[in-house]
RNA sequence: GGCAGGGUAGCUCAGCUGGUUAGAGCACGGCACUCAUAAUGCCGGGGUCGCGGGUUCGAGUCCCGCCCCUGCUACCA
């Protein structure tokens, strides 16, 4: 059971690139398991609850349900149309995940009676916000979204987790699973700050309505509402099914893709959580990335910046943005979206390249074989290109981390391999000699091997597409029902009748005016 | 402020434990070819390797100082 998630994304504007991004590659990962014979689940969805949602409903006269059911819509059908392969969508709004977080907290309750406590939680109180305020959220002693207001400091009664009893866990944890997290950055900076040591967080608040009710009243008599980080972490095994026994089927995750930025919460205070209530740790966190732009602003789950989305997904079709999105943001840090560079990959890499050489390779079994592939053996083309795939698969398989970047890199290896090979044989003067027929074939097998292979290793980001061009190679069945190995490795497509079709990447298309630079 | 990582061709970057004329892709120029989406292949122009010192026969690659950028430095998801 291959358990892949991505967090959930803050249920209070659009999807933007940055949602995008997590959601893009961590499909991909999904679809090479799959592909490689894993039984996979893929996990994604929406936290819904907190103050921030509640006030937009308010704002906008709704309920919070129904602001988020919409919002939660939209979302969905922008994985659908990015073709987003999950297997469930979550919401923590669901009465299934309510009934989880209580099942962990009272777990807890019972197995680490002492990690919940009572304290006073204190802090700058914004009225405007209804939340309290970090001192980075705090420009000149006022809040940054309501300056004409006065920050009060307000002191309430909650439950807290001890959360500092599990720094010496933790720290072995990390010493013990190298690869817990990645990248290598992200994994420094968690050191450090277990270093540091651990700080207890709140795990229920009075003031805040929008949320699941915090199971135990505190001594007062007070029921509050759960705190962020009981109710979004426990996701991943809530929609396992959690507290019914059937979830150690699929818990632990093997893998939580997550932003950079809240690393901490899914290294420190879930695995806390998670050993309090004596429940397996997930095997990895990768931390991605964001999306930047040229003057370097950036997009993260809720920066309230946005690029049109949709444009850039129907600029070229959803294909080609999973691709420049995968090639263009190494998955370990930061890339830029530029419109310019966007049309530059789409022209370069997928048109000119890929496309062509899948086009022009199909032309010419039509012409010189009547559409039928003529028989040939595996030869030196086909040995180089298993080194590039050696090295595509280690970047898939999160061996030396998730840099699919690097992935997609060594499949545009094989495809300059492909266009030289085609230069240097010069199939069309082969095909003006009779005597060299046998060459000749040799030559366009060779070809439609490699369109098999680069098929077949594209389609976790270029599904759609993929599954077009295997199509048109004649192959039987679908590109995402291979398996790579020895299954694909032994795949021959002599006597396949292949359908030549429109262009994979067509370039004729006018582009619609960019209203980015 | 502290810790960490960076500043290499127009752009994105590779350059391992120091060693012949500093590399790749894209972009740009020329040539070749015609199967192909005027695509492809070949060749080429282009870099004070952030700045200043130092070690060394020799430094992008080590040491010191400085400048600049980014991330982290916990209760916003």
């Amino acid at each position: 059971m291959f358990y892949i998630t991505t967090a959930i994304d803050y249920a209070n504007g659009d999807p933007h690139l940055g949602h995008a991004l997590e959601k893009i590659g961590a499909d991909a990962i999904a679809r090479y398991h799959r592909m490689r014979g894993d039984h996979v689940h893929f996990l994604i969805g929406m936290d819904e609850h907190g103050q921030k949602v509640a006030q937009a409903a308010a704002a906008e006269g709704v309920t919070p349900q129904a602001l988020v059911d919409r919002v939660a819509a939209r979302f969905q059908a922008m994985w659908e149309r990015l073709g987003i392969s999950n297997d469930q969508f979550i919401r923590t709004t669901a009465p299934e995940h309510a009934i989880g977080v209580k099942a962990l907290i009272e777990r807890i309750f019972e197995r680490n009676p002492d990690d919940f406590y009572e304290k006073t939680y204190a802090g700058w109180y914004c009225v405007g916000c209804e939340a309290f305020k970090t001192d980075s959220e705090i420009v000149n002693g006022q809040c940054g979204l309501h300056p004409t207001r006065t920050l009060e400091w307000v002191e309430e009664w909650n439950w807290f987790f001890r959360l500092s009893r599990y720094r010496d866990f933790l720290r072995t944890h990390f010493a013990t699973h190298p690869t817990f997290l990645g990248p290598e950055s992200r994994r420094n900076e968690i050191l450090a700050l277990l270093d540091q040591g651990l700080e207890d967080v709140s795990a229920s608040r009075s003031r805040l309505g929008w949320g699941i009710p915090f199971p135990r009243a505190t001594r007062d008599g007070d029921l509050q509402t759960t705190y962020v980080w009981f109710d979004a972490l426990p996701n991943y095994l809530t929609a396992t099914g959690y507290p019914d026994p059937s979830y150690s089927a699929r818990w632990p995750a093997q893998l939580h893709v997550v932003g950079k930025d809240i690393t901490r919460f899914h290294c420190v205070i879930w695995p806390a959580m998670l050993h309090s209530a004596g429940l397996p740790l997930p095997a990895a966190v990768w931390a991605h990335g964001f999306v930047t732009l040229a003057g370097g602003e950036r997009f993260s789950k809720s920066a309230g910046v946005h690029v049109e989305l949709a444009e850039a997904v129907e600029r070229y079709g959803p294909d080609a943005f999973r691709y420049f999105m995968l090639r263009e943001v190494p998955f370990d840090g930061d890339g830029a979206f530029s419109w310019e560079r966007f049309g530059e990959r789409y022209t370069a890499d997928l048109a000119n390249a890929f496309g062509n050489l899948a086009s022009r390779s199909i032309a010419m079994v039509e012409r010189y074989c009547a559409g039928v592939v003529p028989a040939g053996e595996p030869n030196e083309i086909d040995a180089a290109d298993a080194a590039d795939y050696a090295r595509y698969r280690e970047a898939m398989d999160g061996t030396r981390g998730y840099l699919l970047q690097d992935a997609l890199r060594s499949v545009w290896l094989t495809v300059a391999r492909g266009n030289e090979y085609v230069d240097r044989q010069a199939p069309w003067k082969l095909a003006k000699d009779p005597t060299q027929r046998t060459a000749l074939e040799r030559v366009l097998a060779t070809l439609i091997r490699q369109l098999i292979r680069q098929a077949a290793h594209l389609a976790p980001v270029l599904p759609e597409r993929a599954e077009e061009l295997w199509r048109q190679l004649g192959a039987p069945g679908s590109v995402h029902a291979q398996r790579f190995g020895a299954p694909l490795a032994a795949l021959d497509p002599t006597g396949w009748r292949v359908i030549r079709g429109d262009s994979l990447f067509p370039k004729e298309r006018e582009p619609v005016a960019p209203s980015l630079p």
